[in-house]
DNA sequence: CTGTTAGCGCGTTCAA
DNA sequence: TTGAACGCGCTAACAG
């Protein structure tokens, strides 16, 4: 906005070129049909005075900003960055820019956070896993255009991009009973997220296709030291007979296999590790880690085509949801020959046991 | 920008108020005192309209967005990642946000878009690592007010916000040195980036300090793959008497560890790793990382409070320079006696003997 | 302390 | 096709 000395306006401008302002606006905006002599004066007096539209004023008259929010709880996970990144590209060759607002995990910041946030723009991507669903629901309408990511919004029209996370821990749950694993240990994300929830779907369902399974939910956490520290309540859950874990991230899986690493646990060997997200760090971990790929450039780049239609008033389209690709790796193996599981030693940590029921 | 129906202005807002827009105006500034029954009645106005003011108009009227634009050449880099972090979180806490632009490594990108971007905002933060010094200098006299991040602009006033990367490589080396290495490989990071460029400035002077040292510089690159490639060339590096490895950044430094685990080389018995950056994961290698941790969420509230400074038209400061910080962990240990080098010998892994530090 | 007036810079009618 | 006039919504100047 502040520019140096007196800003040229397009006043200036069609003084320069004898013209109108109207007829300068007219060949900035290209939509009405000019003499070609006026485009050519016009262009010549742009250039000489090195005039530049003031957007703010554009945005004043058009109502159109050109921006769009993007509101996420943590600039810092990679899912989010991935999207961000793959949002901004796309928004660009469009001519539009991302503002970014971080509500740092605090659940309360992000409807006034948003809000704010869409005052400065043409439409917002809201990425709220921990908002209550009547909260988001209601915050969604009074935000329009908006696009939600990674929530199931029943009864709303608001688009959603998402990924199928259900659908990946079934796959995945497939993978490891094919090896011959019964007894899985799912190490959970945020009680509130409700991404976690999708996943605690899939381990339901998975249930209830293969009945020989047994999965247990262990509460852990979504960063790299909540699978460090969780290294301990996943060797009694092998002793308890599992030979199976399932992270409810690639972090927590990273963090959790370094911790075993450095307990001298074989993996796959003893225990197989699986994550969620295919993250950068997943090929190069050792073992590599079997994990679940989201596309998550693509998943911003569908975020911005939803958005784009709204802007323009069109229908966005139905609801996208990425289904994960398996990226089988290293860290997941032939189950260990389990002699009829349940080795009676003590287990430790109780766990909410195989009762895997939905979730809000 | 766009509202549903009509939107309620400040004139609604007076008339319902029963006073001008401009008391208005003045309740909602509260620059110039007000008559408490008035503003009484304002509030009330406002509530009960659900107004609003309009960020678009406020802007043309006052020249100033409240938002700073920040450019940077890769959203996915763990640095600017952490920057923009720091950045947007200190921003907040003064009422403005945040604007990303990603010039995806194009350095012929960089100079449009950040004149884009600036245009839209008050100030504009730059991150342009490999941006030839001259159109540096000539892009930030057009940007003002702007902040450099990791670029030296001698002769210049502009603020900027770094790392010292010479010295953070003189500390390693130092570090190195102790250790008894005498004949280190640097593995460099892109030719053009200035921050490569520091570092072998680094390397230049921990040479002139000690005469005993020798470094060989490898080309190599920013990625984990890039690391991850380079073990080969690593490899007859040791073969010629290097004793420790020097990586561009913790990424280079992961994926070189990664490839190195699989070939079976003992690190750091045969050979120690150092990495840059000190990013999430260096803490969860094995063995974890030695590197040199940088302060990004301190960088990015260091740009702000420059940027805001230079916003309220107060001088910026002087330049702050961090002096990363050693964080000596597994990867590095004493040098392997080389007996006047090229040992030759079939190097099975024979586990990393040093203690296990605690990560963190 | 308050209301009135006049722009901010641009797009967009409406005549011509 | 072009120009003049108006208005977007708000703040700043100037009276009262």
């Amino acid at each position: 906005m502040g520019e140096r000395g007196r800003a040229v306006t397009i006043s200036d401008v069609a003084a320069r070129a004898g013209v109108s302002p109207a007829s300068v606006s007219r060949v900035l905006n290209g939509k009405q049909s000019v003499d070609p002599d006026i485009v050519k004066a016009v262009r010549r007096a742009i250039a000489d005075l090195g005039y530049r539209p003031s957007l703010a004023a554009r945005s004043l008259v058009q109502g159109r900003n050109h921006t769009v929010a993007m509101v996420v709880p943590d600039l810092e996970n990679p899912l989010f960055q991935g999207i961000l990144k793959g949002l901004s590209v796309a928004a660009a060759a469009d001519g539009y820019r991302v503002l970014v607002a971080d509500t740092v995990e605090r659940v309360d910041e992000e409807e006034p956070t948003a809000i704010e946030a869409r005052e400065r723009c043409d439409a917002i991507v809201l990425c709220a896993p921990r908002l209550p669903e009547a909260r988001l629901a209601r915050l969604t309408e009074r935000l329009a255009p908006v696009v939600v990511v990674n929530r199931a919004l029943p009864g709303s029209d608001v688009p959603v991009v998402g990924v199928d996370y259900a659908r990946g821990i079934r796959d995945l749950v497939d993978h490891l009973a094919a090896l011959g694993h019964r007894r899985i240990c799912y190490l959970a994300g945020p009680e509130t997220s409700a991404s976690n929830g999708e996943r605690l779907r899939g381990v339901a369902e998975a249930l209830a296709a293969d009945p020989r399974l047994e999965i247990v939910v262990e509460p852990c956490g979504s960063r790299l030291d909540d699978g460090f520290a969780a290294a301990e309540r996943v060797l009694a859950q092998r002793d308890a007979g599992a030979t199976a874990v399932l992270a409810f991230n690639d972090l927590v899986a990273l963090g959790l296999l370094t911790r075993l690493r450095r307990l001298g646990v074989d993996v796959p060997g003893e225990l197989s590790v699986a994550g969620f997200d295919d993250s950068p760090m997943a090929a190069y971990a050792t073992p590599a880690l079997t994990t679940l790929s989201v596309p998550r450039a693509e998943l911003g780049a569908q975020v911005w085509s939803r958005l784009r239609a709204l802007i323009a008033g069109e229908p966005s389209g139905h609801a996208v949801v990425f289904r994960p690709r398996l990226e089988a790796r290293e860290s997941t193996g032939p189950a260990r020959t389990t002699s009829t599981s349940t080795s009676t030693s003590t287990a430790t940590s109780a766990s909410h046991s195989t009762s895997t029921k939905e979730h809000g």
